[in-house]
DNA sequence: CTGAAAGCGCTTACAG
DNA sequence: CTGAAAGCGCTTACAG
């Protein structure tokens, strides 16, 4: 009942190994060949039995991605663009949610990931806390998304330069500048630095225009809108008066400060200015300025990157450096310059 | 240089179908022989290779795995008390978090799944807003945990009683009474009916000894401290004075409450009495009056469930219902009675 | 109770 | 470029 490659292989009028040939992208297999066989495939609604590929090949076509349970957008559009990576390659992806630093070290040391995955994807975790070397405990190819290290592959966000350009861009304006951030770390199992980084670069950005961002203009929450709520208030009695300018560096946050404006009666952009971080789908729909990150690209670069390990390539390792830009929208938007 | 079944049946001088015998529990096996192969199995630390099992059982020895990305405690505690069960039985744990509501859909409809997995738990999922028909599109067995449904098996706090619980305590104290919760859904994909069951039975219990918990009482918050802190303050400024008596529907709420008394100089157990929900872990340390529910319990039973089916089982569905009981500590403790 | 053998659905040299 | 065959590491009737 369940269809086999032999079932394909009949149908095209071919042997299995052939079949076995498309199936493996191999290069010496009839053009016209495989169109047939394509279409039998197609035909039959044919899927390989991983466990047999895997069993025959000696190679599992999987690979594990490690992520914390972190519910935010940005994970889901990091997975998005790495799975589509992979699938176009046809590897399947295994997800094992860091809930907790002793699970992390229990997925890296047992014998099911070992044996499960071909190769290994981290997210936003930054060795060297629990792996003092640096190095994970596997023997399969690692690659690092949303982190780096001088051991493995990775792609990264440059957090640094998005914090400069959203002090920049603030320090154009009249008012003091406050910065809403995270504080490290977001979770047990994982340690980050990508907030500290935002915020140093901002910090740089701001002080070099000459503009003053003392620590008690720097205000460090929970990555949830309530936190950043409770920021503004703390921003605005400070101030005691608008305008004022804030980088939130998570659009999160920006989203609890701008909710928090409605409520107070403040309007975006005029008392509040409010620069956000990540550009989520739905920034756009609530007028957020803020600084984009193209985090399917990174989580698609981050596969791309493995899958060139798992095919054999064994050069030195390769850090792959995205840069964030600022998307003007109503919150916090310049006047147009007219000409003399 | 990767240990299989040979080398097994070679160093305990049997045959390899005995040896896969023990490991499949089979029960004619001299338990003599049967102590041999495992001795042999120990000394050589070998592993099955489960592909190879899945390709010659028709089975795969795995179970997904589907829960929601909500990273607290409670799906920690869940998850250890379904692999621990699992793993009794030789079952590898497959885990997918349930991003979103189309990740959910697609990894339900992939082949994927059904490829990779013998059955499906999903936790704190009610069918039906997804699937009107309440079934999952699976022809594998499922179990439910903290959720509950006609068609197939789960294992499920008594949630409602556990508010009753809180009520009737807190009913026991001079003081306005009110409640914090957190409005559903926990997050997109999954409608859950956890926080509604706990107030409803909170409201029940209160009414039902004559006090009064008007809409007015009750704190729709998220599910993180600093909402609760902010409920506090709602809290207080409606009630102008104290003692207060609060039942914050979740631990990590609770604690947002204490932490914010402690802010305020206001003296748990005696200013404000209040009671959480969860016993989790640190519950203890804060001194945290709380509605314990055995999380670990409730996983294991739905593993066990769920084995059942896979080793042939066809009755009609089950629910194994769990009781939570009070735990009392300085946050909210009934004076000692003396006799006479 | 146990061994020898066939078989699971693939992959991959080996010939052609 | 392609087919026939051996092999991957297990499981499971089939005999004994």
């Amino acid at each position: 009942m369940k269809l086999t490659i032999q079932d394909v292989a009949r149908l095209a009028g071919v042997g299995v190994g052939t079949v076995s040939r498309v199936l493996n992208n191999h290069p010496s297999v009839r053009p016209a060949t495989r169109l047939k066989i394509e279409e039998a495939m197609r035909a039959l609604d044919y899927v390989p039995n991983p466990h047999a590929r895997r069993v025959a090949g000696g190679r599992s076509y999987t690979v594990s991605v490690l992520l914390p349970v972190v519910a935010t957008e940005f994970y889901t559009r990091l997975l998005d663009g790495m799975e589509a990576t992979l699938a176009e390659s046809r590897y399947d992806t295994a997800l094992f949610p860091i809930l907790n630093e002793e699970r992390l070290v229990r997925y890296l040391s047992s014998n099911t990931l070992a044996y499960q995955a071909d190769g290994v994807i981290l997210a936003t975790h930054n060795l060297g806390e629990l792996y003092p070397n640096g190095r994970l405990p596997t023997q399969h190819p690692v690659a690092l998304v949303d982190a780096r290290s001088p051991n493995y592959d990775s792609s990264f966000l440059d957090n640094e330069m998005g914090g400069c350009i959203a002090g920049e861009f603030l320090a154009g304006f009249d008012g003091p500048i406050h910065g809403i951030f995270v504080r490290e770390p977001l979770d047990r199992a994982f340690s980050s630095t990508v907030f500290a980084d935002r915020m140093a670069g901002f910090q740089r950005a701001v002080e070099a225009r000459g503009r003053t961002l003392g620590p008690e203009r720097l205000h460090a929450v929970a990555l949830n809108q309530d936190s950043a709520r409770t920021a503004l208030h703390r921003v605005l009695e400070a101030e005691r008066g608008t305008p004022v300018n804030v980088f939130a560096a998570a659009d999160n946050l920006a989203r609890g400060v701008l909710e928090e404006c409605a409520v107070l009666g403040l309007k975006p952009g005029l008392d509040v200015r409010v620069v956000g971080f990540d550009n989520h789908p739905w920034a756009a729909d609530i007028g957020l300025t803020t600084i984009e990150q193209p985090v399917e690209a990174m989580g698609s670069a981050a596969a791309r990157l493995l899958i060139r390990r798992l095919e054999g390539y064994s050069g030195p390792p390769e850090s792959i450096r995205f840069e964030p830009r600022l998307i003007e929208r109503a919150s916090a938007r310049r006047p147009i310059k007219t000409t003399s």
